[in-house]
DNA sequence: TAGATTGTTAATCGATTAACAATC
DNA sequence: TAGATTGTTAATCGATTAACAATC
């Protein structure tokens, strides 16, 4: 198991790379990695011995090879399903922001109380009453749910989930869910982290 | 300057204990606050500690001092000005889901270059031509900005935030900006969040 | 008092960086 | 070769946890 730091970098260094290809870039060099993620040539390097992968030394590496060392190490081998959970503005704007992003991970579902919403086709995915959760999710077989939902339901419909199947979260209310440990729960706390950037513009001027 | 971490955590007890507060809850334990965030009694603690802050002994915290202590050291003494730049899908929503979240943190601007949107109030907030941006930003004295533009301009546009004086930046694309040292830059990224939770629950099952 | 809780130091754990030999 | 680059070990830094005396 990979610590956590080098996976979430091994996802950023896979979209660069992605970015580099598409510019004809065929090798590249820790040091060139690193500047385009800002941070030293040595990280780099470092979370490369993580991937067991050689360099073609001295001509750096082998972009296409990385990329495809970087999804046998990070991704799954099957296709994950993932629903959201919350068809709102949040919601909605995060599908349409996800929708073909990753292969390796399929919007399948979503799911609303609002009338207007379930029975419609947004963003391009279907979008279910709240009342289907578990039904959908274990036919469709999706492990993974974006909860977009409102704070004040936010506890309750994590539990369905849970309930549901529900192998992993990621988070965008901001409460603190409490979930079961066989549950991996990400936290997405944009007011944490707009509080954050506010803290340290602050403590630096 | 407290650490990166415990900022974070301060962040998350205040929002929580504003909670507590509303509920009638006028004192918490440390165990109590600890379970509410998932986390232990004795990392709640040391967090305190950062605030030079007291209990009175064995009757917990006082929930209301202690929301005052959090916003002593986390917040700015005064409002700071924020902007959205980019009111898509994904401005448009982190603008609603702000709005009067945190009264020390003030949405005051939006930018976008689509004269649908330009001349609009979205969300409660003006929406300005992006060639504004200079200028608004100055006028208005805004220090930071949320970045929701499509990842092909969104290099161009962090040099021009950065040009105008702004001097922090939450960053939602999924591109790694090169802003100078005098900028605090807060990586906001959905896709490596979500792939995160991908890897993790492929490990564990 | 006895038990619960706090505040703080020391130990541990994990992540980053420095140093450098090996390679081309 | 000489210079640039890599791969890896050891040192450092930062954050968390364990341990425990002090307090009510």
């Amino acid at each position: 198991m990979l610590p956590e730091k080098t996976v979430e970098r091994l996802s950023q260094y896979r979209r660069t790379l992605l970015n580099c290809l598409s510019l004809g870039k065929t090798h590249i060099y820790s040091h060139e990695l690193a500047e385009l993620q800002n941070i030293t040539a040595v990280q780099v390097r470092r979370d490369i011995m993580f991937l067991g992968f050689s360099s073609a030394q001295r001509k750096g590496y082998d972009v296409k090879e990385m990329i495809d060392m970087i999804g046998n190490v990070i991704d799954s081998d099957e296709v994950l399903n993932v629903a959201v959970i919350g068809m709102g503005n949040l919601g909605t704007a995060v599908t349409h922001y996800f929708i073909g992003k990753r292969p390796k991970l399929n919007i399948v579902a979503s799911f609303d109380i609002d009338p207007e919403r379930y029975g419609q086709t947004i963003a391009g995915v279907e979008c279910f009453h709240i009342d289907l959760l578990n039904q959908i999710i274990k036919d469709r077989n999706i492990t993974i749910g974006m909860l977009t939902v409102p704070t004040e339901v936010a506890s309750e419909t994590a539990q369905k989930m849970h309930d549901a199947g529900i192998r992993g979260i990621l988070n965008f209310t901001t409460v603190p869910l409490n979930v079961s440990k066989n549950v991996y729960l990400e936290e997405y706390d944009m007011i944490t982290s707009l509080e954050k950037v506010a803290y340290f513009v602050k403590k630096q001027g």
